[in-house]
DNA sequence: GATGAATGAGAGTTCATTCAT
DNA sequence: TATGAATGAACTCTCATTCAT
């Protein structure tokens, strides 16, 4: 899965990994600063350090380069946020543990995310739900930590509701900096998000 | 202010305004189907009912459109806001009542705001600091709501981040449409939402 | 019919028609040097007197002017032909007459037949189909005038295989001119061909 | 003579003439289905069952190719002419017999005649001229053909006339299916080519 | 001898913008 | 004011050819 539906005319399999992360790293710094359709795929090659021939042996289209980019952040994200609710699994709180962890990975992963939801939506529409499925996903592992943690039964439509919520005030600190920087550290948004949260749910931990 | 900043080489103030209205709505039409960047200035112009150089006497380059539009859009969306904000201001439980019409202006508003959001980014610093700023004020009308009629002092931190996040599940029942709505209806979001807001709050109106 | 299809954004059909017998010319010209594939539409832009962006506002894609050339080309040469069979039509020998003026056809336009009998197949099959049709009928004028004026009844076989080999042998002077014009001027040429033809259709005349 | 004068820098003769064929056979295959300026030599090299970088170990261009495709077909069709005369060259009508042969031969080669006959011009002069001295020489067997057994002394004009109209009523067979092959079959156009021919040629043999 | 990754000139095409009418 | 033909810079993508392994 994954970039394994993308054709390559290159036949090793490790070069072509290697190729496309560079190709990858390069776009993400192109498209924070202009976009994709500002950005040209000569200045993708460039910025991987080939050229682009070169490049367009491991891609066919431009659009190629924006999945990579947009599926390669999500399974990233997702794959984090995995790691951390494995590692969570059993403490009290685990709910606000994995939260914070959440939040902090967005953090560091900020540049990142504001590509990919910047630009999803450029992707044509078999690709775009390809990689919103992983969205899916990572909302569904909030929802499972609601069924699994807080202490009475959540209504689906509810549980729902609070994991989209959550989720969206991830993005919400990777997207709205320029307004909640002035005010908030990550540190203080996270406590403060936690704090709320736990009063809706009425969870009463630390 | 608004569009007045946007040279047009036509005199008549009026049927400046006029044309201005028209390419906005085309715009709009356009941008929804296929995004800023994908949308020509022809494209544009014809769907405005005339021709690319009638298109260029009211605007002088492309971005002057995106501007326009993205200005338009939050211009109304902000002036709904205050009309809602206006007439229920002396009812109880006027919280409810704001983030109620709110979250029906964007289901109203669905399409505009989702190009809105989508483009912004798209404008140049100059433009999108003007334009965001509106978005600043809607958040501040959430905040000045709250310090009037929560029956206790909130900070001024978590007034920002409260509102911040009224604001962006508004955005989010625009914007996520396709994951929400298999099980939301737009009455059963607003509700949900409310109760979850409430016990946030630890407001116990209704 | 003709051009009719190839779509151009010019609505004037006059501008439209002056600027693509332009393209055409300047297409002949180029292709007759280099061939299709290896003339460039920048190259037949600035033949044909403009820009490449104006070539562009004329037709679609490159193998629109091959369409263009060789349908032009066609319609000429069929007519013509047309033309010479009308007025030869009351004549004595009238086959001598057409079969001649055929061939003095061929070598005025000289040129445009060998590029077009050397592009046509880069055609795809649809355009293709469109101009051989037009080869097609100018084969069975031929056929009609050998029923109209041969002393005999010829077999319908035998008419179209007299046919085909007159158009073939018309082809022959524009073509193989390497090999042909040591030893004929299209006079002998003519002459001793037409010496040949009589004898294979037993028709006596001078 | 033939390939010798295309460079190579594998030095095994033997190595050098096997990869050539290969690659001939190939190129054949996809002129015949794309034509030389459609098909790249990535595809020549992986129908010959080789890579990219040994292909180019054979030859140097890839026009290189389209003259060794164009001179081994013109090669075998001389070839197997010569054959035809040698073994008729004692019986009565030899003329009818050869003619005969030559075009089952064209029907036999169908694709490569054909294939020839449209790229041939996509030489460069020098390869065109070398090439096309062997058609050259094949009108010449036929025209040594017409002064050996025509019961008269034919005038060296007309005899390069009528060899040329045999020499072309074969390639009309070739390429003109499209318009023939709906009412002859390959008897029946030989049968009825040769009634004329000896009609013209005042020979009353069979 | 064989391989195939790398190269980059160059091709076709688009489209924002201008300006004469 | 309105029109739309003209422009050409810029973009994506291809492919013949090379060369280190």
């Amino acid at each position: 899965m994954t970039n394994k539906q993308i054709l390559s005319s290159v036949k090793d399999r490790q070069l072509v990994e290697k190729r496309r992360q560079q190709i990858i790293k390069a776009a993400i710094t192109l498209f924070k600063q202009k976009g994709f359709h500002r950005t040209t795929t000569r200045e993708i090659a460039k910025q991987s350090g080939f050229s682009i021939g070169t490049l367009y042996e491991y891609i066919r289209t431009k659009e190629d380069i924006l999945f990579l980019v947009c599926d390669s952040i999500y399974e990233q994200v997702k794959r984090r946020l995995e790691e951390v609710i494995q590692l969570q699994a059993s403490t009290e709180d685990t709910l606000s543990h994995v939260v914070r962890a959440y939040f902090e990975l967005i953090d560091d992963m900020q540049d990142e995310v504001v590509v990919m939801y910047q630009e999803v939506k450029s992707l044509k529409k078999e690709s775009r739900d390809y990689v919103l499925q992983k969205e899916r996903e990572m909302v569904d592992m909030f929802k499972a930590m609601l069924y699994k943690y807080l202490p009475y039964k959540i209504s689906e439509v509810d549980a729902e509701l609070v994991a989209n919520n959550i989720f969206v005030q991830g993005q919400m600190w990777g997207f709205r900096r320029w307004m909640l920087q002035k005010q908030f550290t990550l540190e203080t948004y996270i406590e403060r998000q936690l704090y709320y949260l736990r009063k809706a749910l009425a969870v009463k931990v630390p």
